[in-house]
DNA sequence: TAGGTAATTTACCGCTAGGTAAATTACCTC
DNA sequence: GAGGTAATTTACCTAGCGGTAAATTACCTA
């Protein structure tokens, strides 16, 4: 019944189900060390294999980040766009995005990194398609970004571009803190952001500035 | 005059001069690509050396890590420390220590993700001063922090360390975002973060939440 | 029982990195 | 000039990575 295991051959795991095994392994390794620090020989580790199967599988080391980014992508694109879509940009909007882009995360929270790898090699296919996922994303978030900044007064374009930044990398914080607290829920996370907001909030009791 | 360069031996640099350069650029090599992705000779290749040279210099990669690491920590804690205990826990509190950071970083503003790089081998003694010197900041940051939420109603202690993580990847943030816009000066920075700040105050017209 | 084929490994190549021992060169002094 | 010494390089070792070609094993079928 037990698979020989020691020797060489076959394990008899259908395709399909490797192919799956190897992205998931992939997704978590890449999201935690990021593309150059992950290495192939781990990754292949974790599932069982040998690296040569992974590149049989999935092509060299930037094909199978593309395959990991691509899903992870979509569903977190999909989030935001979900969540922003409906009710057009109302107050709460940011916490509504934090809670589509949780829940798309549950299960999987390392991808966020897979998708925000500063790591890839530039010029790269692999760099060049997951710009194309944060140019879309950060295109969703702009409206409310710019919208919160003409609110508080503030003409100046870099305002806005910094603006797009800090709410970009909080959201790569909020989510690395969830990383290292595991037994907290979707639900739980989007109520303590809602909590770290309005403590944040009490920091500027009226802001005016140059 | 000029030094024959192309061949062995010695190009007359004084020791110490030398050990500047190669700490110098070491700091910015760490900083960009963090521990893992720096490599030696590239940085030795920065100062027009041998990657043997660094290693008498300054001994292992670690080791030379190390010593990149106690100038730059000590210089930002100084800076923290400055920032904070002038004036209690006034309301922008946290402004002048941005400022403080922002001063303490000019002209060699990579140098702060020397002190929180994330690809240091765990269990070496460089993960384990670095370590040393965020908690001296955090345990300074944690008084602000504190009062902060306790002011927004909230009592629990795993919101504190969220908001301290918060803030300090906050704080990461706009020194990568500073570190791309070569341009600005501290000054310029500091009164664009109050104006992100004032922006972010608009979110939440008053907070409570459970 | 003989193929065929899908799943997998062994063995290897080239490259780069961190690290060390042994030379080499230039200057300073007697 | 002859040493001594400080500054630096050349040459080399080992290990790990990304990647490829060629075996190997097990199962299905005719």
């Amino acid at each position: 019944m037990a698979t020989p295991s020691s020797k060489a051959g076959t394990k008899g795991v259908p395709r399909e189900r490797r192919r799956r095994q190897m992205l998931e392994a992939a997704t978590e390794e890449f999201g935690r060390h990021g593309y150059a620090a992950a290495s192939l020989p781990a990754i292949a580790a974790r599932v069982g294999v040998t690296k040569t199967l992974l590149h049989q599988y999935l092509g060299s080391k930037e094909d199978l980040y593309v395959a990991c980014l691509v899903p992870v992508g979509d569903r977190l694109l999909g989030a935001v766009r979900e969540a922003m879509g409906e009710g057009g940009t109302a107050p709460h909007t940011p916490l509504r995005v934090l809670h589509g882009i949780f829940t798309a995360l549950e299960g999987r929270r390392e991808a966020w990194f897979v998708l925000y790898d500063t790591t890839l090699p530039p010029g790269g296919e692999a760099a060049r398609r997951a710009s194309e996922y944060w140019a879309a994303i950060d295109r969703l978030a702009a409206g409310g970004t710019a919208e919160l900044l003409s609110a508080a007064g503030s003409t100046d374009p870099l305002d806005a571009d910094a603006l797009k930044y800090v709410w970009r990398d909080l959201v790569a914080t909020l989510v690395r803190w969830w990383v290292k607290h595991p037994e907290q829920t979707p639900e739980a996370m989007t109520q303590r952001c809602a909590r770290l907001f309005a403590a944040a909030a009490t920091l500027t009791p009226e802001g005016r500035s140059a």
